[in-house]
RNA sequence: GGCCAGUUGGUGAAGUGGCUUAACACACUGCCCUUUCACGGCAGCAUUCACGAGUUCGAAUCUCGUACUGGUCACCA
């Protein structure tokens, strides 16, 4: 029996070739130079921080070379696969406007290269597995999951290298009429790659962040077709995919870097160009309850999903600019020369790539979104935090609205000049430090956060006082420093702090004790922006309000 | 256990044989400025690049060995 009839009997309904395919998909035109990218997610899980590194990468490569930027859903593992993980991919990329060039949704492919869905390929795959069977590099094999045990315990035992190799391939010595028996009569099997490769060989293999490595030749039996589902196994869809799809440049997690021998053999095999490879490191994290390195993990780091920066409300460009940051080692400069540019014009470098796993570092990021957030006017902070709060939080976003002017008026104190406030890494964190600006989210027993003066008496005299007999909503900043100024002189506090420093003992306290004292009454916070502008937005009445409610406190 | 890679401060890192008594950024600490906070300014934070040996006039940078860390060895991607 020829290796020809024992492919019919296997795949019988595949009348194409692989050279039909290779007419089909032919080699792109595009420019010099262009890189062709993918990202290519399994749905088995929501998208993670790591995998939005690769998008972004593959974005920047496929921009700056005028290339060709597409998502392709590998979807083999149909058993793992978790409802809603495309979408919220559709979703993230949407979001963070790093959209695909080409891509398959909802039924609807926009690109001359798919099907981009992988279970929708097996016809490709048959007919590209039926190819490597008539060239003899391809065989079924019946081993079953007991006898695999089996093997891999006995390599185990005696100290060899495990998997299907050498003379534990027990079907690639078993002769095309026995195989097409059992085919015949039922059994289940898989397709295994039939390996020409001599693992005491060596080849150098160059990946353009790491350079050369050598490894030696693959010489396992590997499968490239499951039994269930018929559908091919990941090394193999790499394979086809990646050539028919004309992809040059596979950026990838360093965890394939150890699949390299079996790629490398398998383009070997059909003839084709191995693309360029960008094996990114991986991303860790510092474990809290131990204390050691490890990778990144949904399970136990809320960080590594990508639900996480959107609902604690991280500016889209800070999360990106803080993952490019990880990932290439000059972003960060290039960004601080062009702090204005698009990320996608990075000129992005394998090379300059660390090679070693990078820690996630939160703080970076707050740093780089405290920055981003300060440089937003007014206006759009307004808007960006109101789109949040409607998603996220229905009763900030209800009081944003109802206080629109307001609200502005507040995130405008110290914005919008040369050196803004830096106090908010997300939007998220802009109403706990905010609140107090809406009466209504004033608490029946306001904790205020009194310092140095204590004395309930003397600060509703210092309130009184000053509201009473000293404030004047039309005074400008300085006028209004100085009223205080003077009113507490007046009540035995130092106006001038070197004068206080000096003689501390001659007063009550100085400047900053008295104006502190204001600003807990007025906002319960002993840390607030300017004073002297959320006095102006709160208008006299409102003050006084809060002055009876920190009397009703204290004095009943 | 086999194969592959990595190891520069709390973190990300620059550095590819002399310009390094190791950039820059974040974090942290102190001081100054100051109505608080923030901003800003100044200063501090690795006498040393996992360790050992070698090559060299000279090594974080080259070689070898050791240790440790990570990845991988599925009909998962």
């Amino acid at each position: 029996m020829t290796n020809k009839e024992l492919a019919d009997l296997i795949f019988p309904n595949i009348t194409k070739t692989i050279f039909d395919y290779e007419k089909m998909y032919p080699e792109r035109n595009l420019k010099e130079g262009a890189k062709v990218v993918r990202f290519a997610p399994s749905p088995t899980g929501f998208m993670h921080i790591g995998n939005m590194m690769s998008a972004v990468i593959n974005y920047c490569l496929a921009k700056a070379s005028g290339g060709v930027f597409f998502l392709r859903n590998e979807d083999t593992d149909q058993a793992r696969s978790v409802d809603g993980a495309v979408d919220f991919i559709y979703h993230i990329l949407n979001y963070y406007q790093i959209s695909p060039d080409e891509y398959e949704k909802q039924g609807k492919i926009v690109g001359n290269y798919g099907p981009y869905i992988q279970s929708e390929r097996i016809e490709i795959y048959h007919t590209f597995i039926k190819y490597l069977i008539e060239i003899g590099r391809a065989y079924p094999c019946f081993l079953t999951p007991e006898e695999l045990e089996e093997i891999r315990e006995e390599q185990a035992k005696r100290k060899k290298r495990i998997g299907i190799y050498g003379r534990y391939a027990k079907y690639r010595y078993t002769s095309n009429e026995e195989l097409a028996k059992k085919i015949q009569n039922g059994e289940k099997y898989v397709i295994r790659f039939r390996s020409e490769g001599d693992f005491n060989r060596k080849f150098v293999f160059e990946d353009l962040t790491q350079g050369k490595i050598e490894f030696p030749e693959n010489d396992i039996d590997v499968p490239i077709m499951k039994s269930e589902n018929l559908l091919p196994t990941y090394h193999f869809a790499h394979v086809v995919d990646d050539h028919l799809m004309r992809t040059t440049h596979v950026v990838r997690g360093n965890e394939w870097m150890s699949s390299i021998p079996l790629h490398y053999e398998l383009f070997k095999a059909f003839g084709y160009k191995m693309p360029k490879y960008i094996h990114t490191s991986l991303i860790l994290k510092k474990d809290e309850e131990n204390g050691t390195i490890r990778k990144i993990s949904k399970r136990k780091d809320p960080e590594a999903l990508m639900f996480y920066y959107e609902e604690k409300g991280y500016p889209v460009p800070a999360v990106i600019d803080a993952v490019l940051t990880i990932a290439n080692s000059n972003y960060e400069e290039w960004r601080t020369n062009n702090p204005e540019t698009p990320f996608y014009e990075f000129p992005f470098s394998p090379k300059k790539m660390s090679t070693s796993g990078a820690l996630f570092d939160l703080d970076k990021l707050d740093n780089i979104s405290k920055n981003y957030i300060s440089k937003m006017s007014a206006g759009d902070l307004y808007q960006e935090y109101l789109n949040w709060a409607l998603k996220y939080n229905k009763d900030i976003a209800s009081l944003l609205e109802k206080y629109k002017e307001e609200t502005i008026l507040f995130l405008n104190i110290e914005r919008e000049i040369k050196k803004p406030r830096k106090d908010y890494e997300n939007y998220s964190s802009i109403f706990p430090k905010s609140w107090y600006m809406y009466d209504e989210e004033w608490p029946e027993e306001p904790n205020y956060e009194l310092m140095k003066i204590t004395d309930k008496e003397e600060i509703i005299n210092i309130m009184e006082e000053y509201l009473n007999n000293y404030y004047n909503s039309s005074a400008s900043q300085d006028e209004w420093f100085n009223q205080i100024k003077t009113l507490a002189e007046k009540m035995g506090y130092a106006s001038d702090m070197k004068e206080y420093k000096e003689n501390p003992l001659n007063y009550k306290g100085n400047v900053a004790d008295f104006t502190t004292v204001m600003r807990v009454v007025l906002t319960t916070k002993n840390m607030t922006p300017n004073l002297y502008d959320i006095m102006k937005i709160l208008g006299k009445d409102r003050m006084l309000k809060r002055l009876e409610i920190f009397k009703e406190k204290y004095l009943n």
